[in-house]
DNA sequence: CGAAAGGCTCTTTTT
DNA sequence: GAGCCTTTCG
């Protein structure tokens, strides 16, 4: 009885090609997925339909993802069509599932099971502390683009010994040498960073064909979400795993890579057929998220890529509203006319303001949109700014538990060495750490051996016998503390409050901390020496708190890469400038281009509804003023679905139906009001109106005012006097 | 040692 | 306009 409904519901609601992805059961396939074509229905009614039609077993499944996310919610829907018959399954990310490999198995490449997960700020240091061994300099070689080629050797599988076989320029060599060092680093600190989680499972499946042959058993069906971000270690471990049943069934759309930049290969997705001739490839155009209009024109933009395969999208989908291009005078004008619309939007088209996304290629672009969403009172939220684990005083106390549980983590040793200040400066550390390296031992060896020495002058060996002993003090405590009780000992025992508190935003991080010690509660009840291991995992490969609450009805701020796959009813693409989007950086380098065009396709496929777009003629961007021309990709939108808006608004009148229906200008006895101008009031001051509209035989104009935001007000009653002012926004 | 001051750089950032 | 680094001085 069970089994029957639940068939019916997979199968029935999905069209042909949705149901032959679902169907197609064995051997390799290919799923193309176009935006908005049904992508997660199909991958979480195909995991439904081999537990419930095909018999297989959910711990013979597993299914990969690039994030926690995207993992936490395939899961939660798969439950939801299979209830508790889910459980068992894989499903996770990369990095998660790698990671439990090789808890389990890294023995054979030389892990110790308790290994620690460094992320890149840690990947960062290591290789300061590198450069500074190897006495490079760091503004010639730049941390950042070493770190990059060693992550980019890793992400092709390039060991320390087999890089060095490729070298071929003179930095390279460079990078090969910091690569040896670095490497050697990580492992006296027990360490892996994170694209050797995934490099060491490639390597222990391939020198242990009986580990492997365990995997290949356990997991007969794979499927892996986003395929086209994927990079050669990562496709290699997929093909390894799938090596004995070949129930590979790979997920994505080359329209939107986005990510070679952080070394995924898209020709993982487009030659999947080279590496599988026998797979059965199946395409799902139909698009069931937007209006043809604003399918219209995201396919015009990208059609003209190089390496976009044609393929024809299509939308039972009613026409829509024509796609709405805005100019403005700058950032904050920009920032002005996304509001006023969204206002418009929520006062009269029926949309919250949970329907609202603004979209944007740099992060400093939010910036000017922040200060008029404050401004106006327009609630809020900024996906990825400074994010919870990246927050200094997170990082701290992560950094003192990491050390409570592995001392010889030694770039964590080092953030945590003087902080809070305890007299241990650069030079003592700098001392530790090259007694460290020239004995080949950890920091807490260097820092143990160093400060039992009498020798050394008295203040800095008095300061390190201190901190030894705070921190072997608080490892002995740890053996019997719960987690929790465990944070606040090393809170007490460094004064870090009373650290945090010299600081003015010391309120806001001692929050943080104590959001922290929140997370940590859900570890309490577990005995101490396991508890805290679990924590450092969960919190290392963890980008953000647990996603906001997503039910409060707030304006999204985002930038176009992380958006990808999210969808809302309107969806505002700002800085539409060539120098923006495409960036500028990305002008001399053709496969860049391209990808910034796929970024623009990603941000326009996010909309449903509706689409603006808005360009700024000069852009106050890190300081200095820029003209920018408009995007190149506006033009490949034809004019007879685009609405062109002016500077000053005057093309408003008609645009997309319900919006803007009023005329923007009034006449009341002399006075003429249009948005835009400035007005004084008595009480308010002066301010710049955002829109006005008749009512009865009066005029409700919304005036944002320079002192106290945005008020609503009758003319008749308010009083207000048109003034000289040019900005639109001081 | 560490606070203060000045110089430099700034695309995107799933883990 | 912020964050990070180096330099300088007490």
């Amino acid at each position: 009885m069970v089994y029957c409904s639940i068939r019916m519901d997979v199968l029935t609601s999905l069209n042909p090609s949705q149901r032959e992805a679902v169907e197609t059961t064995s051997g390799p396939l290919l799923i193309i997925a176009g935006p908005g074509s049904g992508k997660t229905r199909v991958i979480t009614n195909r995991i439904a339909h081999l537990v419930t039609s095909c018999g297989v077993s959910p711990s013979n499944i597993m299914a990969v993802t690039f994030t926690n996310k995207a993992a936490r919610e395939m899961r939660l829907r798969i439950q939801e069509i299979m209830g508790s018959a889910c459980a068992g399954l894989t499903v996770g990310t990369f990095h998660a599932i790698c990671c439990r490999i090789l808890r389990t198995d890294g023995k054979a490449v030389g892990l110790s099971p308790g290994f620690v997960v460094y992320d890149d700020d840690d990947q960062i240091n290591l290789i300061k502390q590198t450069l500074q061994e190897l006495k490079l300099d760091p503004k010639q070689y730049s941390p950042r683009s070493i770190q990059s080629s060693i992550s980019a050797a890793k992400s092709r599988l390039l060991t320390e010994q087999t890089h060095a076989e490729s070298v071929s320029s003179y930095f390279e060599e460079i990078v090969q040498r910091v690569y040896q060092r670095y490497q050697s680093l990580l492992s006296l600190s027990d360490a892996v960073d994170f694209d050797d989680i995934l490099l060491k499972t490639v390597h222990l499946f391939q020198a242990n064909p009986d580990v492997l042959a365990r995997y290949q058993e356990q997991y007969v069906h794979l499927l892996v979400d986003e395929f086209q971000d994927t990079n050669m270690a990562q496709f290699e471990l997929v093909k390894l795993l799938a090596g004995k049943h070949r129930n590979l069934c790979a997920v994505g759309d080359p329209d939107q890579s986005i990510y070679s930049w952080r070394c995924a290969d898209v020709r993982n997705l487009l030659s999947f057929n080279n590496e599988y001739p026998d797979a059965t490839v199946v395409m799902l155009d139909q698009n069931y998220r937007s209006t043809k209009t604003i399918l219209k024109a995201a396919t015009q933009v990208i059609a003209s890529n190089t390496l976009h395969k044609e393929k024809d999208l299509w939308t039972e989908n009613a026409e829509g509203k024509p796609v709405v291009m805005s100019e403005c005078l700058n950032e904050k004008d920009e920032a002005q006319k996304v509001i006023a619309i969204i206002d418009k939007l929520v006062q009269r088209d029926g949309l919250s303001y949970g329907d609202c996304a603004v979209l944007y290629r740099i992060n400093a672009q939010s910036r000017a949109l922040e200060e008029g969403l404050m401004r106006f009172g327009v609630p809020y939220r900024l996906v990825g700014g400074t994010r919870f684990y990246r927050r200094q005083e997170i990082r701290d106390i992560i950094a003192y538990l990491r050390v409570v549980h592995n001392a010889h983590d030694s770039i964590s040793l080092a953030r945590i060495i003087n902080t809070p200040g305890r007299g241990i400066g650069q030079g003592t550390l700098t001392r530790l750490q090259t007694r460290a390296s020239e004995n080949g031992e950890s920091l807490y060896d260097a820092l143990s051996y160093t400060a039992k020495r009498t020798d050394l002058a008295a203040r800095a060996s008095n300061a390190l016998s201190r901190f030894l002993a705070l921190i072997d003090g608080i490892i002995e405590r740890s053996q019997e503390l719960a987690l929790p009780e465990l944070i606040e000992e090393i809170l007490v025992r460094t004064s870090y409050r009373a650290y945090l508190m010299e600081r003015d935003d010391g309120e806001d991080r001692w929050e943080n901390v104590q959001e922290l010690k929140t997370v940590a509660a859900d570890y309490a009840d577990l005995a101490p020496r396991e508890a805290l291991p679990m924590f450092l995992e969960k919190v290392s490969l963890v980008s953000d708190t647990d996603e906001m609450n997503g039910a409060s009805d707030v304006v999204t701020l985002i930038t176009l890469h992380q958006a990808k796959g999210l969808e809302f009813p309107a969806v505002f693409m700002i800085g539409m400038e060539d120098g923006v989007l495409p960036h500028r950086k990305s002008f001399d380098d053709p496969a860049a281009m391209e990808e910034e065009c796929r970024l623009c396709y990603v941000g326009m496929t996010r909309a449903q509804k509706y689409l603006f777009l808005s360009r700024a003629h000069r852009r106050n961007l890190f300081g200095n003023g820029l003209a920018n021309p408009p995007s190149r990709y506006i033009e490949r939108i034809s004019p007879d679905i685009l609405t062109a808006r002016g500077l000053w608004g005057e093309d408003d009148v008609d645009l997309s139906g319900a919006l803007y229906t009023q005329p923007l200008a009034y006449g009341v006895s002399d006075e003429e009001f249009r948005v835009g101008d400035w007005v004084y009031h008595k009480k308010f001051g002066q301010g710049v109106v955002m829109d006005c509209f008749p009512d009865k035989n009066d005029l409700v104009i919304t005036v944002s005012f320079e002192d106290s935001g945005p008020k609503r007000l009758l003319l008749s009653l308010a009083h207000l006097d048109k003034i000289e002012r040019f900005d639109s926004m001081p």
